[in-house]
DNA sequence: GGAGTCTCAAACTGAATTAA
DNA sequence: TTAATTCAGTTTGAGACTCC
C-alpha cells in the first residue's frame, strides 16, 4: 500500500467532514450494515487528512511531521494518539520507531521511563516521568544523533545473539560505544525489550565496576536517559562495593575533579579517555571504610601513579 | 529505475479480564 | 487465588505504490 494523497486546507476538509457526517443521517435509518461501513470509510480518510494537516508547514512525510510535533514539544509527555493525528496514517508507531532507532532521534516511551527513573536514570525536574504509559513518547533531546543508524546495527547484530544473558549483551553493546553516548532506547532494544535491563546496567556499575555513567551518576551534562562508557576497564574488586550515593557525594564533593592533577570530567575527550575514580585514603584492605571522609577523586592515571609509588615504598624500591 | 514512503501480517510481550 | 484467555501495543521483514 502506498501513501494517500493528502489535502493540505483544514478548513476545506472540517467542511467535507461536516457534510458527509451530516449526509450520513439518513444511511443510519438504512439497515444494510455494510452499505453504512462504506458510506463512513471517507470520514476517516478525511479525519486522517484533517489531523495531519494542522501541521502547516508543507511536511508531506508523516515520518517527518512526527518529528516536528515532538520538537515543537520535547520534555513533554506526548499521548500516542497526538501522533496519530498529526501523522495522518494508520501506522504511525512504525514510524515513531523508524524515528527512534534508525534516524537517531532520543524518543523514550513509558516502558523505558519507567525502568530508567525506577533506576534513577532519569529525573526531569517538575516531571514525573515514572507515571507515563506504554504508549506515550517523550522526545528527550532535540538534537539529531546521526550516528544512530551505525549504533542500531551493531545494536541488532548483539540482540539476535544466542547463548549470551542480557546483562553480556548490555555489556558488549557499551563497550562497542565506548566514550560515545547510548540511549536507554537503545539498551532496551539490545536486551530484547525484557524488562530490568536498566538495573542489569547499574549492576554492571555498581557490582562489576564498570564505569557507566549517567547524568545522575557521574556526568551532569549528559542528556537525561542516557549512558556513557567512560573506559574499556572495570574498577579493581574493592572498589565495586562503593553505593552509587556515596559515590555521588564525593564526586559532586571534588567537583568532579582529579585531587591530584586537576583533571576535570569536562576535559573528557576520545584521544585521552580518562575516567574519574575513588581513592580510599586508608585502604580497603587495612580496614578503610566506604565513607566520604576515607575516599578522594582522583583520575585514572593518577590513581594507578599512586597505587604504583605505594606498591614501591612497600616492596623497599 | 531507484529512493522514499507507507501498509500488511505475523510473532511476541505484558496487562487486564474472566473462569474455575 | 490461580490459570486461562483476551486485548492492546510493539517489533520486524516484506512488498506495494508514488514521485523524481
Amino acid at each position: 500500500m502506498a501513501r494517500r494523497s493528502q489535502q493540505s486546507n483544514p478548513e476545506q476538509l472540517r467542511i467535507q467532514l461536516i457534510t458527509l457526517l451530516e449526509n450520513f443521517e439518513s444511511e443510519l435509518k438504512n439497515e444494510d450494515l455494510r452499505s453504512q461501513v462504506i458510506e463512513l470509510v471517507p470520514a476517516y480518510r478525511l479525519l486522517y487528512d484533517l489531523g495531519s494537516s494542522l501541521v502547516t508547514e508543507n511536511i508531506p512525510a508523516a515520518r517527518d511531521r512526527i518529528i516536528y510535533y515532538l520538537k515543537k514539544y520535547p520534555l513533554t509527555i506526548i499521548n500516542g494518539e497526538e501522533i496519530m493525528v498529526v501523522a495522518g496514517i494508520s501506522e504511525w508507531a512504525r514510524r515513531v520507531r523508524e524515528l527512534r532507532v534508525q534516524l537517531g532521534w532520543s524518543i523514550i516511551t513509558g516502558v523505558s521511563a519507567l525502568e530508567m527513573a525506577n533506576e534513577g536514570d532519569l529525573e526531569i525536574e517538575g516531571l514525573d516521568v515514572s507515571t507515563m504509559k506504554p504508549d506515550q513518547y517523550m522526545l528527550i533531546n532535540t538534537e539529531q544523533d546521526r550516528e544512530a543508524a551505525h549504533r542500531w546495527n551493531v545494536a541488532n547484530g548483539i540482540r539476535k545473539e544466542k547463548n549470551i544473558s542480557v546483562q553480556e549483551k548490555l555489556l558488549k553493546f557499551l563497550r562497542e560505544n565506548v566514550g560515545r553516548p547510548v540511549t536507554g532506547e537503545e539498551l532496551r532494544y539490545v536486551a530484547g525489550d525484557k524488562s530490568e535491563w536498566a538495573r542489569r546496567v547499574r549492576e554492571l556499575r555498581t557490582e562489576q565496576g564498570w564505569p557507566i555513567i549517567t547524568k545522575q551518576t557521574g556526568m551532569p551534562e549528559l542528556p537525561v536517559g542516557t549512558y556513557f562508557l567512560e573506559l574499556d576497564r572495570q574498577a579493581p574488586v574493592h572498589d565495586r562495593k562503593i553505593p552509587d550515593s556515596v559515590r555521588g557525594k564525593v564526586l559532586r564533593r571534588d567537583e568532579f575533579t582529579c585531587k591530584s592533577c586537576g583533571w576535570k570530567i569536562d576535559d573528557y575527550n576520545r584521544a585521552d579517555p580518562r575516567i574519574l575514580e575513588l581513592h580510599h585514603k586508608v585502604h580497603h584492605a587495612a580496614g578503610g571504610e566506604n565513607t566520604e571522609e576515607n575516599l578522594i577523586t582522583l583520575c585514572n592515571i593518577c590513581h594507578d601513579k599512586l597505587h604504583a609509588e605505594e606498591n614501591r615504598k612497600k616492596n623497599g624500591r
